[in-house]
DNA sequence: ACCGTCACCGCAAACGTTTGCGGAATATGA
DNA sequence: TCATATTCCGCAAACGTTTGCGGTGACGGT
C-alpha cells in the first residue's frame, strides 16, 4: 500500500536465508542451488521486486545518470539534440537529467554544480550566449567528472566536443547565393563569444574570397540580434534603407532570417526575386514561412547521440585508461528553399 | 584528481573526532562547540565539502527526482511545460528526468517503469496518443507513487490533474469563425483515445448549436490527420473538392491547420476571404506562416508549473495526511490572426 | 564530599546492496 | 577410514549520511 518496495531483505527474511544469498541468487552466482535460486526468484517475482538503484548507486559509487545543460529546451535544435542523447543514455541504462541556463552565466554556474551536487557520472553542455568564463568547467572537469561539449563548445577546456561543420556549412550557403546570382550579400552575425560565429563567419568570407567578392564591414550585422527576431528586423530595415543596400543575406541562425524576411517583406521587396535570405539551423518552421527559407541543416539528434556516446565512453573507460579528448565534426546539409531559388 | 569527493568521514578523521560530530556541526545542531563547528565547517570550505546526496537519498529514502514523461520534447508546447516543471521543482531543490514515450504505448510503459525503478519520488505524465490501457499506472500508483496528469489526462485514475479548458478554447474559436460571417464551419477532430478531442468537439458543437447552425458529419474529418501534416492536407483537398465544401475550418491542433492551409493555398483560395483556418495551441510557427494562424493559446509554461506544484504538494505531504486529488483548468486565449480576419 | 545539571561528543544502527572470506556440510579420492 | 575437494551459504564490511541514546567531564549547589 505504502511506498514500501520489497526489498532483498524481505525476501531473505522470509526465506529463512541471508542476503547475501539471495544477491547472489538474483544475479545467477554458481555459488548457489538451483533450489534456492528458484525459491528467490520466485518470490521476487511474486512480489515484483525491483532493485533499488540509489542503494545500488551508493555501492558502486556511480549514478548511472547523465546530466545534460542547454541554453533553452524550447529551441527546437535542442530539443532535437535531447532526443538523440536519450536515445543513446536509455539504452546503455543511463538516466538523463536536463536542466537550462536560459542563456544566463549565472544560472549555467549553478546548474552546473548542482549536477555535481547530485552525483552524475558525466555532464554534456552546450553553453550559454553569456559564458566567456570557464572556471565553473574546470572545477568539476579537475574533480574527475567527464565532460563533453555540443554545438557550443568551449575551447578553453580539453575534453570531447560535438559541432557541425559550421565552416562549410556557412561556405556552401553563401557560395549557394552567390551562385543564384546575388552580388552583395550581407551576413548578420552571430555574438563573439561563441566559436561557431567565427566559424560561420569564415565560412562567408571564404566564399565570397573564391569568387573574388569584397567583405565589407558595412553590411555585416552584429550585436544582439541574433536571436532576438524584433532587432534582426529593425537593423535590416537600416541597412535596407542605407545608400548601397545588399541584394541578399545570410542571417547567422533562422530565427534571425525570419526577422529578416519581415523587414524585406515590409519594405516591399519580392523574395527571391529582389532579396534573398538564407538562415542557419533549418528549425522546424523555416518550411512554413512563405517562401520557405532556404537554410543549413545541423544534424542535431545525430548530434546528441554522438555527444552522449562519447561520454559513456568516458565514464566507463577503466580507471587506468586513458581517453584522448576527441572532436567529432558532423557534416550540414544544405536545404535550398524559395527565399534564395525562384522555382523550388 | 580522481573522483574522489571528500565525504564526512574525511573531514571527521582529519580532526580526529566523529562523523556524528561533523554531520552535526554542518547543520548547526546546537550540540556541537562553536570551536568544533568552526574547525569543522573551516575544513569542509577548504576541501569544498558537498554531502553524497546518494547516500542522503538512501538514508531518507527520498530521492528528491521526478520523473516526466511526455509524447515528444521536439514538441513546442511540451517543451515549454517542461520549463515550467524545472522552473518548480529546480526551487523546491528537486531535479527533473524527462524520458518520451514518442506516442508508443509500449515505450510509454517501459518509461513509467523505469522512473519507477530509479525511484523518482513521483510522476508527471501527459499520456501518448495511443495509451488506452492504463495498467501501469494503476500499477505504481497502487504502490503509492503520486502521480499527477497534465494535458493528456487519464480519468480512470483518482489522481490530480491539470489541463487547459479545451472545452471553452474550441467553443471560443468557433464562435469567432462564426462571427466573422463563416457559414460551413468543418472541424479536423484528434484521436478518440484522447478526452480533449471530445472536449474540443464538443465546444465546437456548443458554438454551432448557440447559432443555430447544424452539425454536419460530413465535414467532420477523423482520423490520424491530428498530426499528419500531410495527411490532413489530402482529407482537406478531398472535402474542399466535395459538392458541399466548408468555407472555414477548426483544426484540433496547429500541425494539422498547417496542413489544412497548404490544401486551401494548393486549391487557389484566398485566405480568410474565401476560407478560414484556426488551429488550436498557438505553437511558435503559427505566427509565421503568411497568413499567419488563428490559434488558442494554451499556457503550456504555467501547466508545467501547476502540475509540479501538485506533485510536489503530495509528494511532501505528511504520512497520515490525506491529500485529495485536485483538477485545475487553465484558462485558454484565443489569439485571432490573418487566417480568420481580413484586416489584422 | 556528594549529587544533579549541563554541554559536548561518540557509538551504533539504519537505509539496500554487493562481495571477499571463511565455515559447514557433503562428496570424492586413495 | 581419513584426508581432500567441492558445494553451498553466512558474516561482516563497505558505500555516506543521519540520529536516538548513552557516556564523559566540568561545574555549581548543598
Amino acid at each position: 500500500m505504502k511506498n514500501s518496495q520489497i526489498t532483498i531483505k524481505d525476501i531473505a527474511k522470509e526465506l529463512g536465508i541471508s542476503s547475501s544469498t539471495v544477491s547472489r541468487a538474483l544475479k545467477d552466482h554458481p555459488n548457489v542451488s538451483p533450489e534456492t535460486k528458484k525459491a528467490v526468484t520466485d518470490l521476487a517475482e511474486k512480489y515484483n521486486y525491483q532493485p533499488n538503484s540509489i542503494a545500488l548507486s551508493l555501492r558502486r559509487s556511480k549514478s548511472n545518470t547523465i546530466g545534460v545543460i542547454i541554453p533553452e529546451i524550447v529551441h527546437f535544435f535542442f530539443s532535437t539534440v535531447i532526443s538523440g542523447i536519450e536515445d543513446i543514455a536509455y539504452s546503455a541504462g543511463y538516466s538523463v537529467i536536463v536542466s537550462q541556463s536560459n542563456e544566463s552565466y549565472d544560472r549555467e554556474v549553478m546548474d552546473t554544480f548542482a549536477l555535481s551536487k547530485n552525483r552524475v557520472d558525466g555532464i554534456l553542455i552546450s553553453m550559454s550566449r553569456e559564458t566567456t568564463r570557464y572556471d565553473h568547467f574546470e572545477t568539476i572537469h579537475k574533480r574527475g567528472l567527464p565532460i563533453v561539449f555540443f554545438d557550443r563548445v568551449c575551447d578553453a577546456i580539453n575534453c570531447s566536443k560535438v559541432v557541425v561543420d559550421d565552416f562549410d556549412g556557412a561556405y556552401q550557403v553563401t557560395k549557394h547565393l552567390i551562385q543564384q546570382g546575388y552580388k552583395r550579400i550581407a551576413h548578420l552575425a552571430g555574438p563573439e563569444s561563441l566559436i561557431l560565429s567565427k566559424h560561420r563567419m569564415d565560412g562567408y568570407k571564404k566564399a565570397l574570397k573564391e569568387h573574388n567578392m569584397e567583405f565589407d564591414e558595412s553590411i555585416i550585422l552584429r550585436g544582439r540580434a541574433a536571436d532576438n527576431e524584433m532587432l534582426a528586423k529593425e537593423l535590416t530595415t537600416q541597412l535596407l534603407n542605407s545608400d548601397n543596400p545588399p541584394d541578399a543575406m545570410f542571417a547567422i541562425n533562422d530565427r534571425a532570417a525570419l526577422g529578416v524576411m519581415k523587414a524585406a517583406k515590409e519594405k516591399g521587396l519580392r523574395i527571391p526575386q529582389d532579396f534573398a535570405i538564407a538562415g542557419f539551423s533549418n528549425w522546424e518552421f523555416t518550411a512554413m514561412t512563405d517562401p520557405a527559407i532556404t537554410t543549413v541543416d545541423q544534424p542535431g539528434f545525430k548530434m546528441g547521440q554522438e555527444a552522449a556516446k562519447l561520454l559513456i565512453r568516458e565514464i566507463e573507460a577503466d580507471e587506468d585508461e586513458i581517453i584522448e579528448p576527441e572532436t567529432r565534426i558532423l557534416k550540414t546539409d544544405l536545404i535550398i528553399r524559395g527565399s534564395s531559388v525562384v522555382a523550388v
